[in-house]
DNA sequence: AATGAATGAGGGTTCATTCAT
DNA sequence: AATGAATGAACCCTCATTCAT
């Protein structure tokens, strides 16, 4: 069915999204997609080269949409601020929220292969090590604490907590999560501490 | 060639978390386990009813032994108190130094499929949460923190920086990720917020 | 290469044919079939979900058309007459000297598995039983016969001579197995017994 | 375990019929049959060369007894008689109940492979198609039928109703299988005929 | 741009048979 | 005679990818 390009691609990511989610990346196969996606199995390799550039298309886009969000939200407070923190917190879990089938395949089972759970760390630590360096320069944070261990830990943490919260979202109530995601960043502890 | 079953076994499992290390679950064949073990294909199959029991094999022993050597460790030590979770912290690291290649099977991008990576943070998290439920009940750690979400997010740096540690030793001296791994864990800090 | 896929499928079901008649069912590969096929190994389960199923569907078709060439041949004459016995065995020995390597599939050593052989006499005996039946109540065939144990004997009889006979078609002219077929039959005895 | 070797082929012998009663030849692995007799797997191949020769002393054993037993039945009558026949046929259907697995092996779903069950029939058949010849030639059995042809047929008659009768016993009295049995033979039925 | 039949290398697994003990 | 771990060829089936239409 002639149908715009355009279309077709977007039709075959939504159907690969919701795939990937229920099933994980290498159980789902490219003839599944199309067919899911109403399109012919060729198709398939007129909008992606392969299986796991579709996958990676999924990834990357959703984060950098995720990315342009919490920029957004955290523009109307002062840079490494408790306000700020908690400003792109909330914005996580909106985000998380509203895209569930979307959150497994990013940081659930799915996130298998291709080392792509690598490179999801790999693009949200830097940014995370980036503010605890700010904050320790400005000595809002601990020295003993390492910035690189600890930002890979935020990472972790971030991205678990949206994996187990989305599966199953009565195991906490939105604001608990929050709290306790604000209250363990070792940058918003800071303060207490040194009054 | 004729070598004893037990020895046969750990011929099989040692190649298998190289080689699980090396490229993950189903980038390693049976065949290739068989090889580098130095025995036929067929005798993998006299060991292990798959490739995904073998798996699951290396992986939970290993969390066995782990956890038994954080047991002895921390046995010397109040529970609860921060000497215990230094003392389990210190042998957590020390495990995850002395065995690389199976710390990156545990945790790294080959803990993908059978849904294996999960039950991993399964078995892991609550007993942090227990831990920390006792923490809040005896009053060492902030009643507005959820110990359930706290759990996960701690169980999934631990994950993640033993494989991100063990990946590239010289990112952080140990006693630098053992002194910010002490310093994140929100039982550890409560002390210095409530004087 | 291009063909269509009614074509293809053919070619496999003729190929299959040729091959089980030869050596059985599970002397021969899916491997097999598709070469002499002349189409790729995983062109076969484009058309078949297995083995099983592409032998099924030969016996199972062949079955049915022998069916609908024996009731068309018997339709001209009066039911469970003489006549109407004779016209179906003439039938059914023209179907088997046409269909030679179909007869083996059918018949001969290749119904081993699956329990086809079984199926196949339980698809042929019911009628058979029926028509015994029929001729007892109306007084043309004995009753001491019991016609359950009647059918299963003639279809097993029909099935044998149809391998035997094919496999070697000197061993009797074709009107000697038709005339001694026909002499067999409880039913056709009985005139001559009950004058 | 030491036990003899007789003693040890008797129990692969049993363990063997048993399972290729239950499963048909090809379904039964030489491991299992060991197993089922409390062997090694070695154990298998010291008393036997392979697998279908044991499967073949099976059959080829229980034929030479059966008929061994009809012949010590019949030898009480005039050869060629109504009554020796219905001796014979009474023997086989006792045999037939005794030893119900033993008849799946022979006659049903297992017989399939190795070309064992024309082999059987090309036993039993020559025996029965040289009775024909003399009933033939003594005037006691229509010259329109063809011996080899019938002889073919009460073969597979014979070999189908043990299958079939065995298999559910209820489906029709011991009586009145031999009494259709005796009926269908085109020897027996030749006096009621030629008065 | 779209189709979907065709491809064929490769994977997991089985099992008859061997042989060192 | 007995053991049972080991062998490895072979099989069934999958699926990412291609390409003639």
């Amino acid at each position: 069915m002639r149908r715009g390009p355009v279309l077709t691609r977007t039709r075959l990511v939504f159907a690969a999204t919701e795939l990937f989610a229920e099933r994980g990346l290498h159980a789902v196969t490219s003839a599944q997609i199309a067919q899911h996606a109403g399109v012919a199995t060729g198709t398939f390799y007129l909008h992606f080269p392969d299986k796991l550039a579709l996958f990676r298309a999924i990834v990357f886009d959703a984060l950098a949409e995720l990315r342009a969000r919490q920029d957004a939200a955290g523009a109307a407070h002062a840079p490494g601020s408790r306000e700020e923190l908690a400003a792109r917190t909330e914005e996580f879990l909106a985000f998380a929220e509203a895209k569930r089938a979307l959150m497994r395949v990013l940081f659930a089972r799915s996130a298998e292969s291709g080392g792509i759970a690598e490179e999801i760390v790999g693009v949200i630590a830097p940014a995370i090590e980036r503010r605890y360096q700010a904050l320790q320069t400005s000595g809002r944070m601990a020295r003993e604490i390492h910035a690189g261990v600890a930002a890979q830990a935020r990472a972790a943490s971030l991205v678990r907590i949206a994996a187990w919260w989305t599966e199953e979202p009565s195991r906490a109530t939105r604001a608990e999560v929050a709290a306790t995601l604000l209250r363990l960043d070792p940058g918003a502890l800071a303060p207490a501490e040194h009054p």
